[in-house]
This record gives structure tokens, C-alpha cells and sequence, in this order.
DNA sequence: CCAGGTGAGTGT
DNA sequence: CCTACACTCACCTGGT
């Protein structure tokens, strides 16, 4: 008994596989369940085939690998016998949109086709396993096909059947047809097959052939013996049908002409083309096969990336750049905060594959003599002051505050791949090694101090020249392959306009900002913090008291212990973890107990002096004097601004407390800060987006817009409006913008669920134009899946169609807030820009709070400053509402309002 | 000792 | 879960 098979190791460099692609696709057709992509294309048998063919290249690793493809026109066969598959249907059509789909993806996995007329895939794999055993190499072939069963060899050629992993050698082969592969030919001649129109002998079937064959050896031998055949129905059937055997034997022989051409060095496989397997994969929402998709190692060129350590290697670099008129720059720091980060090089490239790397500042035992900061920078200046050399990179803004910090002028960005990545997507990830493995499938190298897990961690500055030239290098060399590819996927999806009108120039005006910074008086701030301390001592020690045990009060998770477990207060609302102690909650329970009040005391002092009077002056930047945070035009999902590092987008203002925060924000000596924003910015918006005659027409009049919507809600004139009725249509207007439901608005005004649903029937009675825009705003949302600005912003919304109820319910809210909000933002960017030219001598624009600019202003130029703020904030754009702006001016921000 | 998650709370 | 968009703090846990 011959011993089962059992396939070749993965990655043996003597193995042939070959695989019958139709075969398989046909096969999975009807294997797998139906299935669709995103788009409504038929996919199950691309699936199921693709799972093969991932299956096959992955884990088996072949040296060799080929696929046969049956030849389009007639084959020899059809000359036999014209009736060879004659009454086989036509495939279906969802059988042909996959087949296209897969030979897509068999050349996307770069795995060599072959085909030759008049031959079927079985001939030529029996071609191909000829030629291979005549050269020494094993073969494994990628089917089930019955027919391809007489290839099998001892242990040189086998058949996997990968949908179920099985391997047929030749025991497998006995086990299956109960004759070795050397008499399969025969065995299927004499029982015929009816789906390929193959006659066989009308009564031998499997059995019965196997019998013959094994008594006899071969079918020439079974009709040299026909009278030795003992049963007198198969004897007589096989003489009345003679010729239909022998036809039908030379139907089920595989052609094994020498003709064909057929080349084995040609076959060696290479590996796939990962990107284009990439861009298949998602558009036919294969992710899992996507998620298990390899990215392979940046091709680290370390020949073509150049340490620099002198003048005049850079030079020549700068007469190249001149040359080629563009090129990409990126400066690389000790840290993320470019106003903190000490300048340790520069990555330059002007052609694909080449960059240098330019140390300035590697400081360890042994670095080599490096320029210095003022030498890279004078003898960049050259193409740093040539508008002809386009400078592109990968936010821009980082290298270029970094830069002017040494002395270097402003940089006339072109383009930039993290803004570009953010028009397109702006939920999507864009850090750049993110968009180099999206885009380029290239695995940019990551320093030490960036991978997690990694202890003693050294910033680029200790890292030595030769280790650091390939990491920084690299990123200038995919910033500028990025460049070209994002400049062209920009004009394909039209938004090239937005990056060169609006987000560009807004770069280098938040560029500005960071390295003006804001002043803040740390000395009010110190005071403010001493008195906060001795509050939260008293506040602690009244806690104690009222809890009649001493405990951690910052601490959620042990005041939820006290009040719920030790003095069985009811808690009313879950978090994820326990029980919810949050501001509402403890609000509730203020009546119950003293505890919850003084704790919603202490939290409100505790977190103003975490966040801010004690975080602001550690934040002071010791060259300036002052704060300079980090303004990000590429993380909210909207368009608007962000500020880190401190946040100051958040600055307290509501509470007395807060507004001695806000006192402290002051203008230095001689000049004021003057603050301008903009008058219910959003409802303006949604006023002209929507051509709500109400809306519009309560702007036009230059009403309070929610005394307007009260009146009209509650039906009663203007002078009968109370404050809470004005109150109650304030967070309606509010709620519209957000797309609230009537669950939130009853719990926000404290109103019957009945209620709130009947506010906001009368709401949209009166508002019709406000409830049309947001159903065609919604219609249009589910058709293209996305929902765009005034300006063209766009924002991608799949979720819209999502099968979890909640993620499209999320979806739909954020499908009606985002044109407002984001239309929002693009005014504001869009004054800012404007504003690059300072609207009086020595002012400067310092702050930005998505409806507010901040600008500190010499104290005799504040009227001139004023009204030119007002005026180009207020005509940026012609809605068909007036913009309206109010202009404040005062020693501190508090009295700038 | 550090990273990351959680709950909470500031702003527009 | 039940209103959009952010950022930061202290606490806590699970890992080194």
C-alpha cells in the first residue's frame, strides 16, 4: 500500500504549482454563498477564489507558480467529436463578471498566465508537469478536477484540492477511482461523463471499469481480450460500442504536444503587487483578506540616501533642486511641538528614490563634525526664496516653524500630504507612514522612540548619523512620491482648490501664530492657584465629613462606592464600567445628601486648576516669555481648527472662576487684544444654506434669532416672549443644528417626551424650508455617501449605510451638523486667510476659536484694526444672510468681550 | 515606571 | 446609546 501524500514544505525551492483558474472559479460559484460588494457586484465565487489563490501564495510559498487558462476558441477536441460539451449552457452572468474580476486579480498577484489555442487548461498543465519532471522539479497542482487525476506521480506530482485542503498522491487516486493513476485515462473513457458530452460505454460505470482495468491493465487490452470478459451485458456493450470508447479515450487524453510554448523560468514567482491587490480588495469589501494583506519592508534604498555634512555636498543638492524646480522638505526634531523641538537635521528630495539627510544636531560619542543650523539654512536660501522650486512635504507647518525658528523665511508651501489626505478623507488616517503604506504599500521606517514597548528611549539627536539618514530620508522621499500622487487624486475628486485657496495658505498663517504665541500673566495665575488650594483642603475636609470616612475624592470609582454602596444613595445612570457620578447625576442627588454638592464644588475648582492654573505656566516657552500652542487644520472630522498643547479652544469663561482664567490671557505692553466673532455663525449658515423664508428673514431684520424662533414656535408677538420661552427655542435652534431627537430635547428641557416631539413639530411648521434642506441634505447623503461645505469640504459618510441601527443613526446626525459646521469653518478659515496681511501696523493675529479670531493690536491702531477686521470678516464670503461680526478690544481677553 | 483606557469636564 | 466637534486632567489597570 502505497502511503498518503502529504504537500511539498512551503517555500521549496523545486515545486511547481499550477493552477486551473476557471476550474476554481467555477467550482466556488457554487460553493460559496452568494455574496455582494459594497457597490452590488457579485463576489462569492471572486471570493472563494481569491481565498485559494491567497491561500496557495501565502502559505505555501511557491518558487515556481502558473496559472492555465482555457483557450477562447475551439479546441482539438472539438474536432474529435462536435458534440465535446456541446450541451453545456452559456455561464450565467454573474459567472462572467467574476471571472473578469479574478484573472484582475491573478494579475494583481503577478502569478504568469498561460494559454494556447486549440488546447484546455488540463492539456497545458499537463504540458507544464512534463516539462517540469523533465527538469527535476515536483509539481503540485491546484484543482480537483478528476481528469487532471492521471498526472498524479508518486510523490513528483500531486493534486490539492486547497478549498478543502485535501492531497491526492497516488494512494489517494486508488482510494478515489480503485485504479492507480497510471489507468485513470482509461477508467473515465469507459464510464463517460454526460456534462461534457463524453459517451463512454453505455452500462460500465465505475466500479465495473475499475474491475476491467484491473484485470486487464488498459482499455486496448480490455478489447484485445473482449471475449475474456465475463459478464455478457458489459462484453456485448462494450463491442456494440467500440468506437464511442475509443472516441471517447481520445476525448479524456491529455495533450502533451511538444509544440507549445511553454517557458519554466518564466513562472518563477515574484510576489503580488500588494497596492493593486489593495485597491481590489477594498473596492469589493474583501477586509478581511485585506486586513491579512502584507505590506512588505520599505525598499530601503540606503545607496540612494546621502548623509550630508558639508556645504558643499549640500549645494550641489540645491543646484539640482533649482534644476528639477520642485522638491520635498521635511524637518526632523527631538520632539512633536515644533516650538519645543530642538532642530537636529533636515531631509531633502528632488527625486524619487534619492533624498539626503542633513544632521545638524547629533549630539553622542563620536558623531561626526555636522553643519550647523545657520550654515543649512544660508545655504538652503537659495531654494528656500525661489518661488520656481515648489516645496512640498508632509505638514508643512511643522517643518516650517521649526525652521523660522533658525532664521529660515516662510516657505511658499505647494503641497502638503497630510492635508492633501485630509481633504480626501478626513477621518482617515494621515501621519505619514499611514498614507506611505496606503498609497506607495511601502513600510516607512519608524525610529525607536516611536514604537511602543521600546525603553531608554533615545530622540533622534542620540541616534548616530548612519542609523538616522534612512528613517529621515525616507520620509522626505515618500512625502514626495505622495505629493504626486495626491496632486492628481486632488484634481480627480476636484478638491486641488481647497488645498491651494484655503488650506495652504491657512498653514502658513497658523505657522505665524505658533511662533507669535499668547502672553499670559503666570503671577495672577499663581495667586488664583494658591486660594484654589486652600478651597480644595476646606472642600476635602467637608467631604470627609459628609461621607464619615476619608477617601480619595478625585477618584470616580470610590465615590461611587460611598454614595451608592456606603450611604445607599439611588444611582440613576450607568456607565460602562459602574455607576455614573458624573455632574448630572450628582445634581440630582444634591437635595439627598450634602456629599454630592461639595463634591460637584471641588470637581469644578479641581479641574480649573489642573487644567489651567497650574498647566499654563509650566507651558511657558523660556525664550519667548510666552504660550505657543500647537493649531491643527487636519484632525477635526468638520474642517474646524484644533489647539493642543495647551487646548486654547477651552478656555473658562462661563463660571466667575473661569473668567479669572480668561483675565489672565492679556495683551503686553503698549497694545491691547482685540477679539472679533462672529454672530451666530451657524444658524446664519443653516439661514442660507436652507433658504428658510422665517430664517432668512429674522437675519435680514437683524432680530434675535431665538426670540424670532419663539415667537413663531409659541405663536405670540415679540414682546410676549419670555425668557424661557426663549430659552426653551435657544436649544431647539441648537438642537437642529445637531440633529438632536426629541429623547434628548425632553431630557435637556426637562419636558414629557409628548411634549419636546410636539416642539418639534411646530418648529418645522413654521421652519419647512430648514425641514427640506435637511431631508435633501440626507437623500443626497445616502446617495453618494458623503455631505460637503459651502466650500467644497467634503466628508465621507459609509456608516450611512450601516446594518447597526446606531452607527447610522450617529451617521444621519453628523450627515445634517456637518455642512453647518464645516461651512462654519470654512468662513472662518477663509477670513483668516484673508487677514494674512495685518490689518494695521504691529498687529498680529494670536488666537482662534472657531468663531473667534483674537489679535493683539497696538493700543492707538485698535479702531483702524477693528473696523478692518470687522469688514473683511464680514464680506469673506456673500451669503444670502448678513455675516455680522462684533468687535471687543481690552487689556486682558475677558475684556475683550 | 509607563501606556492606554475610563470618567469627567472645559470650550464653540 | 439616545446633540455636533474638539482637548486634557486624574485615576486606575495591566504590563514591563
Amino acid at each position: 500500500m502505497t502511503r498518503s501524500a502529504s504537500l511539498p514544505a512551503p517555500g521549496a525551492s523545486d515545486v511547481l504549482y499550477l493552477v486551473d483558474l476557471s476550474g476554481y472559479v467555477f467550482r466556488a460559484y457554487h460553493a460559496v454563498a452568494p455574496l455582494t460588494s459594497p457597490s452590488g457586484e457579485p463576489t462569492h465565487a471572486t471570493y472563494g477564489t481569491v481565498n485559494m489563490l491567497s491561500k496557495l501564495v501565502d502559505d505555501r510559498k511557491p518558487a515556481y507558480l502558473g496559472i492555465a487558462m482555457d483557450s477562447a476558441g475551439r479546441t482539438f477536441r472539438d474536432d474529435i467529436d462536435p458534440n465535446y460539451k456541446a450541451h453545456r449552457p452559456p455561464p450565467p452572468e454573474d459567472l462572467k463578471v467574476q471571472m473578469v474580476r479574478c484573472k484582475q486579480i491573478v494579475e494583481a498577484y503577478r502569478i504568469p498566465i498561460f494559454a494556447s489555442e486549440g488546447l484546455e487548461a488540463d492539456d497545458l498543465i499537463a504540458v507544464a508537469v512534463e516539462r517540469a519532471k523533465a527538469k527535476g522539479l515536483r509539481v503540485v497542482i491546484a484543482s480537483s478536477d478528476k481528469d487532471l487525476m492521471q498526472l498524479v506521480d508518486d510523490d513528483r506530482v500531486m493534486l490539492w484540492d486547497a478549498m478543502r485542503d485535501k492531497v491526492y498522491g497516488p494512494a489517494e487516486v486508488i482510494e478515489k477511482f480503485g485504479v492507480p493513476p497510471s489507468q485513470v485515462r482509461d477508467l473515465l473513457a469507459l464510464v463517460g461523463d454526460t456534462s461534457d458530452n463524453i459517451p463512454g460505454v453505455p452500462g460500465v460505470g465505475m466500479k465495473t471499469a475499475a474491475e476491467l482495468l484491473k484485470e486487464f491493465g488498459s482499455l486496448d487490452n480490455v478489447y484485445a481480450n473482449l471475449d475474456k470478459v465475463k459478464k455478457e451485458r458489459t462484453r456485448n456493450s462494450l463491442r456494440d460500442n467500440r468506437a464511442d470508447a475509443l472516441l471517447s479515450q481520445r476525448l479524456v487524453s491529455l495533450h502533451t504536444s511538444s509544440e507549445v510554448n511553454l517557458d519554466l523560468e518564466a513562472l518563477k514567482y515574484g510576489g503580488a503587487d500588494v497596492a493593486a491587490l489593495r485597491s481590489i480588495f477594498t473596492e469589493l469589501g474583501f477586509t478581511r483578506l485585506l486586513k491579512a494583506l502584507k505590506v512588505p519592508e520599505a525598499a530601503v534604498k540606503q545607496a540612494f540616501y546621502k548623509t550630508i555634512l558639508s556645504t558643499q555636498a549640500l549645494e550641489e543638492f540645491v543646484e539640482r533642486a533649482k534644476h528639477v524646480g520642485k522638491m520635498a522638505i521635511v524637518a526632523h526634531g527631538t520632539s512633536t511641538e515644533p516650538m519645543v523641538a530642538h532642530l537636529t537635521g533636515v531631509a531633502l528630495s528632488c527625486e524619487a528614490g534619492h533624498a539626503v539627510y542633513t544632521p545638524i544636531e547629533h549630539r553622542y560619542l563620536g558623531a561626526p563634525a555636522q553643519m550647523s543650523a545657520k550654515q543649512v539654512i544660508e545655504t538652503l536660501m537659495p531654494v528656500l526664496t525661489d518661488k520656481r522650486v515648489a516645496k512640498v512635504g508632509h505638514d508643512l507647518k511643522y517643518t516650517e516653524v521649526l525652521l523660522r525658528r533658525h532664521g529660515a523665511p516662510a516657505l511658499e508651501m505647494t503641497h502638503d500630504t497630510m492635508l492633501a489626505s485630509y481633504l480626501l478623507d478626513a477621518e482617515a488616517d494621515n501621519a505619514l507612514p499611514a498614507l506611505a503604506e496606503r498609497e506607495l504599500s511601502v513600510r516607512l521606517p519608524v525610529l525607536e522612540t516611536d514604537q511602543p514597548k521600546k525603553k531608554g528611549k533615545r530622540t533622534l539627536d542620540e541616534i548616530e548619523v548612519e542609523h538616522a539618514t534612512p528613517f529621515a530620508a525616507a520620509w522626505a522621499d515618500a512625502a514626495l512620491s505622495l505629493s504626486e500622487k495626491y496632486t492628481s487624486r486632488l484634481v480627480a475628486e476636484k478638491l486641488d482648490g481647497l488645498l491651494t485657496t484655503l488650506e495652504l495658505p491657512l498653514a502658513a498663517v497658523l505657522a505665524d501664530m505658533e511662533l507669535a504665541g499668547v502672553l499670559v500673566d503666570t503671577s495672577a495665575l499663581g495667586q488664583l492657584g494658591a486660594q484654589m488650594t486652600k478651597e480644595l483642603s476646606e472642600l476635602e475636609k467637608k467631604a470627609f465629613e459628609a461621607a464619615g470616612q476619608e477617601f480619595n475624592v478625585a477618584s470616580p470609582k470610590q465615590l461611587e462606592a460611598i454614595l451608592f454602596d456606603t450611604l445607599g444613595l439611588k444611582s440613576s445612570r450607568k456607565t460602562k464600567t459602574g455607576r455614573s457620578t458624573d455632574a448630572e447625576v450628582l445634581e440630582a442627588l444634591s437635595d439627598e445628601h450634602a456629599l454630592p454638592g461639595i463634591i460637584l464644588e471641588h470637581r469644578a475648582i479641581a479641574k480649573l486648576k489642573g487644567t489651567y492654573v497650574d498647566a499654563l505656566p509650566k507651558l511657558l516657552h523660556p525664550a519667548t516669555g510666552r504660550i505657543h500652542t500647537r493649531w491643527s487644520q487636519a484632525v477635526a472630522a468638520t474642517g474646524r481648527i484644533s489647539s493642543q498643547d495647551p487646548n486654547l479652544q477651552n478656555i473658562p469663561i462661563r463660571t466667575a472662576l473661569g473668567k479669572m482664567i480668561r483675565r489672565a490671557f492679556v495683551a503686553p505692553k503698549g497694545r491691547v487684544l482685540l477679539s472679533a466673532d462672529y454672530s451666530q455663525i451657524e444658524l446664519r449658515v443653516l439661514a442660507h444654506l436652507s433658504q428658510d423664508e422665517v430664517l432668512v428673514d429674522a437675519f435680514v431684520r437683524g432680530q434675535d434669532v431665538h426670540t424670532r424662533t419663539a415667537m413663531e414656535v409659541f405663536g405670540v408677538a415679540e414682546k410676549d416672549v419670555t425668557q424661557e420661552m426663549r430659552r426653551q427655542s435657544k436649544t431647539v435652534n441648537f438642537g437642529v443644528i445637531y440633529g438632536m431627537g426629541e429623547t434628548a430635547l425632553a431630557k435637556r428641557l426637562g419636558i414629557p417626551r409628548s411634549e419636546a416631539a410636539a416642539f418639534i413639530d411646530r418648529y418645522f411648521a413654521r421652519y419647512h424650508g430648514v425641514r427640506a434642506f435637511l431631508d435633501k441634505t440626507m437623500e443626497d447623503a445616502r446617495k453618494s455617501e458623503s455631505v460637503h461645505t459651502l466650500l467644497g469640504r467634503r466628508r465621507l459618510l459609509p456608516d450611512l449605510r450601516s446594518s447597526d441601527r446606531q452607527r447610522r443613526a450617529q451617521a444621519e446626525r453628523i450627515a445634517q451638523n456637518t455642512p453647518i459646521q464645516g461651512t462654519a469653518a470654512d468662513i472662518l478659515k477663509l477670513a483668516m486667510v484673508k487677514l494674512r496681511e495685518p490689518v494695521a501696523e504691529g498687529a498680529r493675529m494670536v488666537l482662534t476659536v472657531h468663531d473667534e479670531l483674537v489679535w493683539e493690536v497696538p493700543e492707538d491702531a485698535v479702531d483702524l484694526a477693528g473696523k478692518k477686521l470687522k469688514s473683511v470678516m464680514e464680506n469673506v464670503v456673500k451669503l444670502d444672510v448678513p455675516l455680522v461680526v462684533d468687535v471687543g478690544h481690552g487689556h486682558t481677553w475677558a475684556d475683550a468681550h
